[in-house]
DNA sequence: CGAAAAACCTGGCAGC
DNA sequence: TGCTGCCAGGTTTTTC
């Protein structure tokens, strides 16, 4: 489900409790992508958030002396709910319980998990990240030292979290449609105006969807319960056998790195 | 070493 | 109404 642009607004509707105290957490499942550790509820317990952001497409809750991440991989999702909500969805693994509310973490296929670290910069998942694709830190001079080294195609050089972060398969499609190159070109043929092309293109892409809530495709929701609108902008991903709408050449469809990936072979070289 | 394929899970949907 | 196979916003692990 969610890549930057649905972490970021995820993130965005549950910032209102940082400076909370966290009276408790549960969890419930603790079998996610790695076991969630034993003392999870111990070492969380009556503990301030003073800061809630994103890295990647991680969440993070900074409490005074350790750190609590969350990844909501492929079907993961959070919401509020009222502490006196006391219904279960099928797949709510845990809960972030505050004074009146809780933030309940939901996720039907397990690929997301939980962890807590007292050294974030050092944390494994965390340590070999990229850079964010909205900062300056992604740009086509960083991009064309990466490609000029690398034999695999663009997409899957975009969606690797280790070149650059939070790019996924709907937006390295949409993301590529709008720089004109095609997906299956090899990254190391790629010039540096290509990487500039594809940087900035990433970055508006990317803009867009936060602007709009992300991209809500069919389970897809928000911390608050609202959808992300982005969907209606696609304009290469699921878009199969429809017309582009610079050219009006049939969007094709191709498997790259077993994921589905869509471009316009008329605009896109 | 890098790149490709398999693996981890559940649910929804098309087709028989 | 099943049942089967395929597909899905991710990323690690294994294999070549």
């Amino acid at each position: 489900m969610p890549e930057l642009p649905e972490v970021e607004t995820t993130v965005r509707a549950i910032n209102k409790f940082s400076q909370s105290t966290l009276n408790s957490t549960k969890i419930h499942n603790r079998n996610l992508r790695w076991r969630v550790v034993d003392n999870f509820e111990l070492l969380t317990k009556n503990k301030t958030i003073n800061k809630i952001s994103r890295r990647a497409k991680y969440i993070i809750f900074y409490l005074d002396d350790i750190n609590i991440i969350l990844h909501l991989g492929m079907s993961g999702s959070l919401r509020i709910a009222r502490n006196n909500d006391n219904f279960f969805l099928k797949h709510d693994h845990a809960e972030f319980i505050f004074d009146k509310e809780k933030i309940v973490y939901n996720d039907p296929r397990r690929f997301g998990s939980i962890h807590l670290t007292d050294n974030l910069e050092e944390h494994r998942l965390i340590k070999n990240l990229g850079p964010e694709p909205l900062s300056s830190d992604f740009n086509a001079q960083g991009l064309y030292k990466i490609t000029t080294k690398s034999k695999i195609n663009i997409k899957s050089l975009l969606m690797n979290q280790k070149n650059v972060v939070g790019i996924g398969n709907i937006y390295a499609s949409e993301s590529l449609y709008l720089a004109k190159i095609n997906p299956s070109r090899i990254a190391s043929e790629l010039s540096i105006e290509d990487c500039k092309k594809v940087t900035h293109s990433a970055k508006k892409i990317l803009n867009s969807a936060i602007k709009v809530g992300g991209t809500t495709l069919k389970d897809f929701y928000s911390a608050d319960g609202s959808p992300g609108y982005f969907k209606f902008k696609l304009n290469v991903y699921g878009r199969e056998g429809l017309e582009c709408k610079k050219c009006s050449t049939l969007i094709s469809k191709a498997v790259i790195n077993t994921r589905a990936t869509f471009f316009c072979k008329n605009c896109q070289n």
